[in-house]
DNA sequence: GCCTTATTGTACCGACTGGTATTTAATTAG
DNA sequence: CTAATTAAATACCAGTCGGTACAATAAGGC
C-alpha cells in the first residue's frame, strides 16, 4: 500500500505515549474494579490530559478495547500457543492450572485474568469492547475444543464427554478460578479446587 | 420486657412501607449490577423520598444489609434447613444442584444468587453489609461441612477428601454456577457443568 | 386552641462522571 | 516571515452520585 505509517511529520509533534497509557490502563483495569475505574483516574495516573486520551482512543470503549487486545497479545496468546502445540495433554493441563491459579499483573495483589474480569463486567463495557470479549471467548472455546480433540486422537484424553462440553467445562472452571483469585482467596486452595474439578478429564 | 413495639402513636403517622422498599431494593439488586444501582433509582422505583429512605435505613449500607438479611430469610434459610435435615446425601445434592441452576427473583431474566452476587461485588459494599456477607459465607461453609460429615457417618459420602475441603469445593462450584446464571448462560448447561463438577463427591 | 412529637418531601450540597469547545503551543511548507 | 497543520491542556458542559437542611404537615397531649 502507499499509506506508510512513517512520520507525516507535520504540525506539533506528538508527545503522548500510547503504550505507556495502555500499560497504565491495563494495570488499573486488571487490579481494580472495572466499572468503578474512571477515565479521569486513568488520565491522572498516566499523566495525560483528557482530550489527549480521547484523541488517541476516541472514547472509553476504544481504550478498553485497545487494553483488551494488548492483554490478549501479552498474556492469552502464549497460553493458546501452548495449547496448540503438541505438549502432552497432562502436561498442558498442568500448565493451564498453574497459569490460572497465579495470574497477576505484577508481584502485587492477585487479580485473576483480565479477560475473564471483563467478561464478568460485561454490563460496564462499551460495544466494541464487548464484541472483542465475545470474539476472545469464542476463540478460547474453539482452542479448548480442538485441544481436546487432538488429545483424544493421541489417546491422551479418554473421558466420556463431547469435546464441546469438555471445552465449556474447562472454560467454566478456569473462569471460576480467576474469580476466586480476584476475590483474594488463597492461590493454593484455588489450585487445589481446580485440580479436583479438572480431575474428571482423564 | 417493658418496651413493646406497639404504636407509640405520637407525631405524624408513618406512611413509609419498609417491606415494600425492601422488596423493591432486593429485586433491583438481584437482577441488576449492584455497583451500578443508585439509591436515587431505588427511591424512584419504590416511590419513597430520599430522606425517607435515609431515616429508615441510615444509609446505603444499612439498606443493603437489610436486603441481605431479608434474602437470607427468604431464600438461603430453606436451603440450609434442607441440608440440616436427614434427607439422603444424593437427594440433598440434587436439590442443591437444581436450586443453584435456577435461582431467580421471579420468572424473568436469570440472575443467580443474590448473596453470591454481593460476595462478588465485595468492593461496592459498605462495612455492615460486608460483615453480613462474611457471616453468611462462614455460616454456609459450616453448613456444608457438617452436612458432609453427617453424610459420611451415614455411609453416604465416601470421597477421599477432608470435609473442610469438600465444603470449600461445593461452595466454589455453587458460586461458579451462580455467576454463570447471572451472566445469562443456559441454565441446562450450567446444571450439566455442576453435575459434572460435583460428581467427584461420591 | 396551642405545644410537642414524629414523618414528610423539596430543594439543595459538593464531588465526580464521560465527553467537548476553545485557546495556545510547536512544528513544517511555502 | 507567514500560513497551515497538528497536538497540547484548561476549563467547561450536563448529568448523576450519596447525603442532608429545612420547612411543611399530621397526629396526640393538654
Amino acid at each position: 500500500m502507499s499509506l506508510d505509517p512513517i512520520k507525516p511529520s507535520r504540525g506539533r509533534p506528538k508527545t503522548l505515549d500510547r503504550d505507556h497509557v495502555l500499560d497504565v490502563a491495563m494495570d488499573s483495569y486488571w487490579k481494580e474494579d472495572i466499572g468503578s475505574l474512571s477515565l479521569n483516574e486513568i488520565c491522572r495516573r498516566s499523566g495525560v490530559s483528557k482530550p489527549g486520551l480521547y484523541r488517541e482512543f476516541s472514547n472509553e470503549d476504544g481504550l478498553m478495547k485497545a487494553v483488551l487486545i494488548r492483554y490478549q497479545e501479552l498474556v492469552l496468546s502464549p497460553v493458546q500457543q501452548m495449547l496448540n502445540s503438541d505438549v502432552p495433554f497432562r502436561e498442558a493441563l498442568d500448565n493451564l492450572i498453574s497459569f490460572a491459579a497465579s495470574v497477576s499483573c505484577h508481584d502485587e495483589s492477585p487479580n485473576g485474568c483480565l479477560f475473564i474480569k471483563m467478561r464478568e463486567s460485561r454490563t460496564h463495557l462499551g460495544e466494541a469492547t464487548r464484541a472483542q470479549v465475545d470474539f476472545l471467548e469464542e476463540q478460547g472455546l474453539v482452542t479448548f475444543q480442538k485441544w481436546v480433540e487432538r488429545s483424544r486422537a493421541k489417546g491422551e484424553f479418554s473421558a466420556e464427554m463431547s469435546s464441546e462440553f469438555a471445552a465449556t467445562y474447562i472454560d467454566a472452571q478456569l473462569s471460576n478460578a480467576s474469580s476466586q483469585i480476584a476475590r483474594g482467596e488463597d492461590p493454593q486452595m484455588v489450585q487445589k479446587i481446580l485440580v479436583a474439578a479438572l480431575s474428571i478429564l482423564k
